[in-house]
DNA sequence: CTTGACCTTGAAGTTAGCTTCAAGGTTAGG
DNA sequence: CCTAACCTTGAAGCTAACTTCAAGGTCAAG
């Protein structure tokens, strides 16, 4: 099978295809001689499994630690390990998740309920003092790395600006 | 008060801040003579309302399109609105959050359920086999934007790569 | 009058996961 | 023989939200 058949087959685009075997996600395939990349057909399901991979969250870095170069030979331990830290992933970030949302409703009846005799810009004040002073620490469940969340942990090593939450409390 | 105050007292760096003015999430603000910038009390609101938003799931370019100049003028209407959207986002990421726990569980106790006269290898065939005719779509919630997700629609355009599931199903 | 802690700028680097581009070789059909 | 639809490669671009770097100005203390 050529790439572009394995493409359409497994709903990727060649490129894409191209783009794992050169971070080393798919082993380096046969060439025909003509230089072109050559698939068997499990390569679908290779695809297939990175794919739902992602999905449920794991990296591609993740994924290839994982992927065993023989399907048939896995690393249980390490495959159960990772299934259950991805799943306390998860669950972290529900648990974030429903803090946020409740902070934005929380937000939405706060902003409704303006005392009659208030004018709009006091309200603002009001509400954004309220916002302010609300959540001290509670949203910041810094959670785990979970993929599907943007947590590249910003914090700093060494370096220029390098102040951050120096002092205070 | 100077860049390195307002960072001490806001908890960003100062390098974070110069980057909101830049992209004009932050108005430009006043410069001593020797060119320095100083900021108002204010400022420390500001940018705790921002980093604030950011951890509800707002990008800086919803920050910047719902922040007013004046703190105290609000467009009401378009503020309503995107906590109501962004809940809704929240949602609908909480549903996505869930099925890939239960997927992820189904596939734990999967792996685990080796029948007794079927050996490592057969055992992966029949879980991959399970896992890849799982989720009929299940998991494609292609949720909303959210920025909390890695949801950046990886759709097509017009393009070289043009195909993409042209066929099958 | 030197040191070091600040401040300034613009440009380039980072991360993840791809896509797009440029410049070409191959192949099947008409 | 030509054309269109494939295939190849390496390099560069994209997005978001910053950081880092280089090269330099400012200022208070000792």
């Amino acid at each position: 099978m050529k790439i572009g058949e394995l493409a359409q087959q497994s709903g990727l685009t060649p490129s894409r295809i191209r783009f794992y075997e050169r971070i080393g996600l798919l082993k380096t395939v046969e060439r025909r001689p003509n230089g072109y990349r050559t698939y068997p057909q499990q390569a679908v399901m290779i695809l297939g499994l990175i794919t739902t991979a992602q999905r449920a969250g794991f990296t591609l870095d993740e994924i290839r630690t994982l992927l065993p170069s023989d399907l048939t030979h896995w690393d249980h331990a390490a495959l159960m390990d990772a299934l259950t830290r991805k799943i306390a992933d998860i669950e972290a970030l529900q648990v974030r998740l429903t803090q946020s949302r409740a902070h934005l409703l929380r937000l939405i009846e706060d902003i409704q309920e303006r005392p009659d005799d208030m004018d709009c810009a006091a309200n603002a004040h009001r509400v954004l003092t309220n916002m302010l002073s609300d959540h001290p620490e509670a949203l910041d469940v810094t959670s785990g790395d979970i993929r599907l969340l943007d947590t590249k942990d910003r914090r700093q090593s060494v370096s220029p600006d390098r102040r951050k939450k120096t002092a205070s409390r």
